[in-house]
RNA sequence: GCCCCCGUGGCGGAACUGGUAUACGCGCCAGGCUUAGGACCUGGUGGGAGCAAUCCCUUAGAGGUUCGAGUCCUCUCGGGGGCACCA
């Protein structure tokens, strides 16, 4: 027998569902709560991808479960609908953003839906609403006022093809991601948010909560501490006048005596300040120059030689020989690490070898290598853990190990350096020069009024109070809280224009403001936020989507938050989990999310595996393997879609689809509805004596399996419970009812629509207006280990490790009993001379080893 | 270069803290039902030898620890992901 529609099924439930509230979250419900996230859905052109099922079927099966268990379920979801595929579609059709994203919202709720999610639709939002995005904007305001948030001339991406700046999610392997061509850097001033300020914090927390290893991993490699000592060597002029001090950092002190050499990064200020010392100053701008130009791809390709150029008349001493020493211009070094300029060690890192083999630059080692033999290096001897130190005066014969901080405090003693840790985590770029994003609440005033004000109060912190734009002074002025949203404006033309500016600066009523703080006529900042700013608290929002005073209302946050369960994406390791675990912290810092939520916004959290194309390549578009869910679920259903990609491999691993392989799970469900048919006709036939084992053996794999995410194995286990049914159907016997039931609940959280049918087949009153006949309102089976009893257990027998026979006997049978009859076994006694056995070991129930040797 | 993950049948993959390797599913083979067909049903299915009982081999490869290794240790080879001139 074959299920008959299964859609119109699936729809049935999925409105009788929707009418109850068995799917709602109850504000300070008594009950304990657990708080389950999963990333919500950029609402993109194309729909729904078979990727977001299986993060949300994931998450759905727990939360049912959860529900079932008696726990106060909060499950909701919204969607990130800020970003530039609408603006790009906006750009090519004319079409506002705001119109496609709401067709698009419309269309994910429907997939969502069809997919029997048991989300809480009642607090669902997007990020482009203004009552929403309201709140992004006071956030920013509020780094704004502690100084989190600031103005600074950076580099950005420029595609010289579309003359337009890029963010950096649209610069792909160094090109332009729309029309390929090459992306070089230009300088303008940017919004930053001080996330370095969180670099510590953000380490240390990761110790209080529940991640993979493998993100916690790419957290701590992206932030990237270091420690080591931050040196300062005295600089001269043409060899003898006393001229200033450059500041290095490294992370080897201990080699300071082999420092032959020092280099600036390219932006380093080194160069405009001493310009008119310079001898070769033509020479070295041309260098700069150059370095500027080049796009990232070139400057950061390890294959390319190092090149440099010798700051002619100016000169290093290193503190620790007195020796004079050149310094150069070289873009091997980055002005963004440290303090963007290096101490050279030619003998003891690579980078600085080959340029002083390039340059012919001293080569002096301080770490004997123990390989070496005094002969002539060919490479650097980069001597981490193991070497002696040599050429080092007072600290020769120190290993490495005892160096490092001797050397450090002697030259701390000398006032010529300091322990230092450095992190690779940068300052975070808050404004893109694009329209479909929140536009950033602040005006600059060039008022005499509020100039005077400024300096009045002592906040002129240049880039955060005042910003010089056409070399004229302004006055930050954001914009007041009770204005908030400061919602985005309609435009004509949706592209950046051609001097890399917004598309709002060429709306003339837009960059034409009022002050907020004098009245007077003012200048509006035309950069949006990130797409990333909205998705960085969404989930505070959840506990209070309505609240038109707060951004969510601290009882509510400190009931639900922080949240239990958060399952995402790997490649937000880096960004959108970093980001909010920062803006967390800070909401957290300022009060505005409740001491008692604790430190951290996310107790556990896990990753799906991406689901790949058939063949085990990416889905994309130009390979031409998308499924789309519609499709699946418009010939199988979709709780035959849920079950598929639930079984389809390990969750947090990536898994190829498989078109052949859904039919296994549609004949697995079909089955089950045709056994209750069966079952339901089979009222006479007897009860089968032996599927109480069978049942409980699935409900601690199902439950376990759950709780771990092993989907696919609870999927196999819920097979394993079926074919046991069918064995004993073979037998003309049948499941007693609450065998049956037991087994429908198990199933529900995966197929739910299915499991629901069946149960008001079994005679419940099913899903009515209070939901009390709905099977998920029912309590989740308990594991009960005395059913579970196998009463028989197959022992294998081995002799010297090898297995030569089984033997059956009942469940824990002692040693003494299990040998005499093993040993009596004809095979055993093939391989075991009588009186040969040396050793005998034991695992009650499971086997027997003999060992003779 | 650094960090992380992974190598098990024809395929996706099972195997709890070392204890029956290949669960479950796909595919394939045989039989059934059917005029026919399979998105149906039943049974079989790692490789080799043997009529058979049974024996040998097998978790990328080579060593090691152990009564016993897919699992632990060392090295080698291969695949994937992330970061990358980070001083």
């Amino acid at each position: 027998m074959r299920r008959v529609n299964p859609q119109k099924t699936e729809r049935k439930w999925q409105k009788r569902w929707a009418a109850g509230k068995l799917d709602q979250a109850a504000d300070f419900d008594p009950r304990p709560k657990f708080y389950a996230l999963v990333e919500f859905p950029y609402p993109s052109g194309e729909g729904l991808h078979v990727g977001h099922p299986r993060s949300y079927t994931a998450m759905d099966i727990i939360c049912r479960k959860r529900r079932m268990e008696g726990v106060n379920v909060l499950f909701p979801i919204g969607f990130d609908s800020f970003g530039l595929p609408a603006e790009n579609y906006a750009i090519k059709t004319k079409t506002h953003p705001a119109v496609t994203t709401a067709a698009n919202i419309k269309n994910f709720m429907r997939q969502l839906k069809a997919l029997g999610l048991s989300f809480d639709w009642t607090r669902a939002f997007a990020t482009t609403e203004p009552e929403y995005y309201r709140w992004t904007q006071w956030i920013f305001l509020q780094l704004y006022r502690r100084g989190l948030a600031y103005r600074a001339e950076i580099p950005i991406n420029w595609c010289e093809h579309c003359t337009i700046g890029l963010a950096n999610e649209e610069v792909v392997d160094g090109r332009c991601e729309r029309c390929g061509g090459p992306v070089s850097k230009r300088t303008k001033a940017q919004w930053l948010l001080r996330i370095t300020v969180y670099a510590q914090r953000l380490i240390d927390d990761l110790q209080l909560v529940d991640y993979p290893e493998r993100v916690r991993q790419s957290q701590l490699n992206w932030i990237g501490r270091s420690e080591g000592a931050e040196i300062t060597f005295p600089m001269r002029v043409n060899g003898a006048t006393p001229s200033g001090a450059l500041t290095v950092f490294t992370t080897r002190p201990d080699t300071i005596f082999g420092a032959t050499f020092m280099v600036v990064a390219p932006e380093h200020g080194l160069i405009s300040q001493h310009a008119a010392l310079l001898k070769n100053l033509d020479e070295v701008q041309r260098y700069v120059q150059a370095a500027r130009s080049k796009s990232d791809l070139e400057r950061t390709d390890l294959a390319k030689s190092k090149t440099g150029v010798c700051l002619d008349g100016l000169s290093a001493v290193n503190p620790a020989t007195g020796k004079e020493i050149p310094i150069y211009v070289a873009d091997y070094v980055l002005s963004s690490y440290g303090t963007g300029a290096i101490m050279a060690v030619p003998a003891h890192d690579q980078r600085d070898f080959e340029f002083a083999r390039a340059y012919r630059l001293p080569i002096v080692p301080v770490v004997a290598n123990p390989a070496g033999n005094g002969a002539p290096l060919t490479a650097a001897y980069v001597a981490t853990q193991g070497g002696t130190i040599i050429n080092s005066t007072q600290f020769n014969g120190l290993s490495v190990t005892e160096a490092v901080p001797k050397i450090t405090a002697w030259l701390e003693y000398r006032g010529v350096g300091k322990r230092a840790i450095t992190y690779k985590l940068r300052d975070w770029v808050f404004s893109r020069q694009r329209y479909w994003g929140e536009p950033i609440p602040l005006v600059y005033c060039h008022s005499d009024e509020c100039r005077n004000r400024r300096l009045a109060s002592g906040e002129n912190t240049p880039g955060v109070h005042m910003v010089v734009l056409d070399g004229r002074e302004h006055t930050v002025v954001p914009i007041s809280e009770d204005q908030l949203p400061l919602e985005l404006p309609k435009v004509k033309r949706y592209e950046p224009t051609a001097n890399g500016e917004s598309p709002l600066a060429a709306v003339g009523k837009w960059v034409a403001a009022t002050c907020p703080q004098c009245g007077g006529p003012a200048r509006r900042e035309t950069d949006v936020m990130p797409n990333w700013a909205g998705s960085n608290w969404y989930f505070l929002r959840y506990t209070d989507p309505e609240n038109g005073e707060l951004l969510a209302d601290p009882a509510k946050l400190r009931y639900w938050l922080p949240v239990d369960w958060y399952n995402g994406g790997m490649e937000h390791t880096t960004l959108h989990l970093l980001y909010s675990r920062f803006i967390y912290k800070f909401l957290w810092d300022i009060g505005a999310v409740p001491p008692e939520c604790g430190p951290e916004p996310y107790k556990k959290r896990t990753s799906h595996g991406l689901i790949l194309g058939e063949g085990g390549e990416k889905m994309s578009k130009s390979r031409g393997n998308v499924v789309n869910p519609d499709a699946v679920i418009a010939e199988y259903g979709a709780d035959v879609l849920r079950v598929y990609e639930m079984f389809i491999g390990p969750f947090d691993q990536p898994s190829p689809w498989d078109t052949k392989g859904i039919i296994g799970v549609k004949r697995f469900l079909d089955g089950v509805a045709e056994y209750v048919a069966w079952w339901m006709s089979a009222a006479k036939l007897p009860e089968a004596p032996d599927l109480d084992q069978a049942l409980q053996t699935a409900v601690l794999k199902i439950s376990e399996d759950i709780e771990a995410m092993r989907f696919n194995t609870a999927v196999a286990a819920l097979m394993i419970a079926r074919n046991a049914l069918s064995a004993a159907r073979q037998q003309a016997q049948r499941a007693s009812l609450s065998q049956l039931e037991a087994y429908l609940l198990l199933l529900s959280p995966f197929a739910p629509h299915l499991a629901e049918e069946l149960w008001e087949t079994l005679g419940h009153k099913g899903c009515d207006r209070a939901h009390r006949g709905s099977i998920f309102a029912q309590s989740w089976p308990r594991y009960e280990a005395a059913k579970a009893q196998a009463a028989a257990v197959t022992v294998v027998v081995q002799v010297n490790g090898r297995v030569r026979d089984r033997l059956v006997l009942p469940a824990g049978t002692g040693e003494t009993e299990a040998v005499v009859q093993a040993r009596q076994l004809p095979n055993i006694q093939r391989h075991l001379a009588p009186a040969a056995a040396v050793r005998v070991v034991f695992v009650p129930d499971r086997l027997i080893n003999f060992v003779t040797s």
